[in-house]
RNA sequence: GGUCCCUUCGUCUAAUGGUUAGGACUCAGCCCUUUCACGGCUGCAAUAGGGGUUCGAAUCCCCUAGGGAUCACCA
């Protein structure tokens, strides 16, 4: 059993691509299956060898390692055999439209209310007339010739579909400059290196019903398929329109964690609980196609930050002390298992290690209490039951107690309003910082 | 405009003719912690609308409304 993930570098992965390659992945694995990269770049104008880099980057960032790679740029050769055999068997057929008016044709379409369908006059070319055009020095495009019946598949995810091609343009598969057009790339593709099962976005639909076709003029039969929903954002609206901060690059420098994006999107849209995984084989192991629903799931960035959160305080520091290492600051374990409960990103770290070691702003509106609170500050060295100890005399002292005693401390030490255990953190910040940031009287 | 798909608490969804319509997240409240968070408990909250079929409909049928996809010499 073999899928891809044929992204075109274009543009760089966002939450719904990757979404497509997570589930190509986790399938994969599951099945103990093959999981092929293939990038599609066919189309030389749009696609950058930046872009390719960044998606294999942002795969490998996100664990997804892939057993093949393929750049339909290198079986160019392939497609035109294809072409070929298509031609023979008058499964493709050469046009010789201009783009500019089929766009015109497809325009007085549908201001007449028509669907705006190619309708097939060049296939009504006889050979002399093809000969004379291409003598003339036109070059021609070419189309596959779709039968013009119902296509019927068992989709993995949307149940048993069907498709009526006659409401469809036959497609182009070369273009007049000799390029190939995905359509048939794809299916060359597909065949060639054995593809099993096709998972990709419901968006696909109507190029799957053509392809079954092609799959099977080319003497084949096509893979299993299965559309996924796609993901809208929280309003309902399809994401690729905006795609603004939802890219995969934007999330790891806001800080999120691969875990906590696998885990979302392995997730929304079935029917289990979303909740953190704490790897990809607890992901692989739970995952099931058949639990994807039909309908459209929304893409919640809150809830992606929870999960971001589950995983920093579920992580082990051994797990994660070579990410710590990026940071340009020293984590000790202490420091980790203080500050582990509080974070919603990563970024959060320096944020908090700052407010431990750093130079911070804080808040102090009460000098009469910071004043009292520097005086019972214990002298001795500070050990766990240092906190106790201080509070204990500080409530004696300035008669207060709960909220009253314990807010004014935290905003003075801290300048947040919640944060770690403040037993914990006065022993790890240290009694020359917390006398520093006691006397901060402006 | 044609075609296809979708619609259950705010969100993700369960319930394939008989349930007090269930769970999870969010939210609210309470408990715990001499603060916040974590955790525990409790609670709020849904079958898009209208017609049928049936003893009985979230579930089957029809209509309406809303949303999405697609109809490229892009992928």
């Amino acid at each position: 059993m073999k899928v891809r993930f044929a992204p075109s570098p274009t543009g760089y992965l966002h939450i719904g691509n990757f979404r497509t390659a997570l589930v190509n992945f986790l399938f994969a694995r599951k099945n103990n299956g093959h999981f092929m990269l293939r990038i599609d770049d066919t189309d030389q104008e749009r696609s950058f060898i930046e872009y390719e880099n960044a998606i294999k980057e942002d795969l490998s960032w996100m664990n997804i390692g892939w057993d093949s790679l393929e750049k339909q740029s290198s079986r160019l050769s392939c497609y035109d055999n294809a072409l070929q055999i298509l031609l023979n068997k008058k499964r493709a057929y050469p046009c010789f439209e201009t783009a500019d008016e089929l766009s015109l044709k497809r325009k007085s379409q549908l201001s007449s209310g028509k669907p705006p369908i190619y309708d097939r006059s060049s296939l009504k070319l006889s050979d002399s007339e093809i000969a004379d055009l291409k003598s003339k020095g036109k070059k021609p495009h070419y189309r596959f010739l779709l039968n013009h019946i119902d296509v019927n598949w068992d989709d993995l995810v949307k149940g048993q579909s069907k498709y009526n091609m006659s409401n469809l343009s036959d497609p182009v598969i070369l273009r007049e400059d000799g390029r190939v057009i995905y359509t048939l790339a794809s299916v060359v593709d597909d065949i060639d290196f054995a593809v099993t099962d096709i998972l990709r976005g419901e968006d696909h639909m109507t190029n799957s019903a053509a392809q079954i076709q092609l799959f099977e003029a080319l003497g084949s039969s096509s893979p299993r398929l299965g559309h996924l929903s796609l993901l809208t954002d929280i309003s309902g609206e399809g994401l690729s329109k905006r795609l603004g901060s939802l890219s995969l690059k934007d999330l790891r420098q806001e800080g999120f964690q691969p875990m906590a994006i696998s885990s979302l999107l392995s997730k929304v849209g079935t029917s289990d609980t979303i909740d953190i995984f704490k790897n990809i084989n607890q992901i692989i192991n739970d995952f099931d196609i058949n639990k994807f629903g039909k309908s459209k799931p929304k893409f919640d960035k809150v809830e992606l930050l929870n999960l971001n959160s589950k995983f920093f305080q579920l992580v082990k520091f051994d797990d994660i002390s070579d990410q710590l290492n990026t940071l340009d600051i020293e984590i000790t374990i202490e420091f980790w298992n203080l500050i582990k409960g509080n974070i919603n990103t990563f970024n959060d770290i320096k944020f908090w290690w700052n407010i431990v070691y750093g130079k911070i702003k804080t808040i102090n509106d009460d000098h009469e209490f910071t004043h009292l609170a520097l005086k019972t500050l214990p002298n001795d060295s500070f050990d766990k039951n240092t906190w106790s100890t201080w509070t204990s005399l500080l409530m004696k002292e300035s008669g207060r107690k709960g909220k009253d005693l314990f807010k004014p401390l935290r905003l003075c030490l801290t300048g947040q309003n919640n944060g770690p255990e403040m037993a914990n953190l006065v022993l790890t910040m240290g009694r020359q910082k917390i006398v520093e940031r006691l006397n901060n009287n402006d």
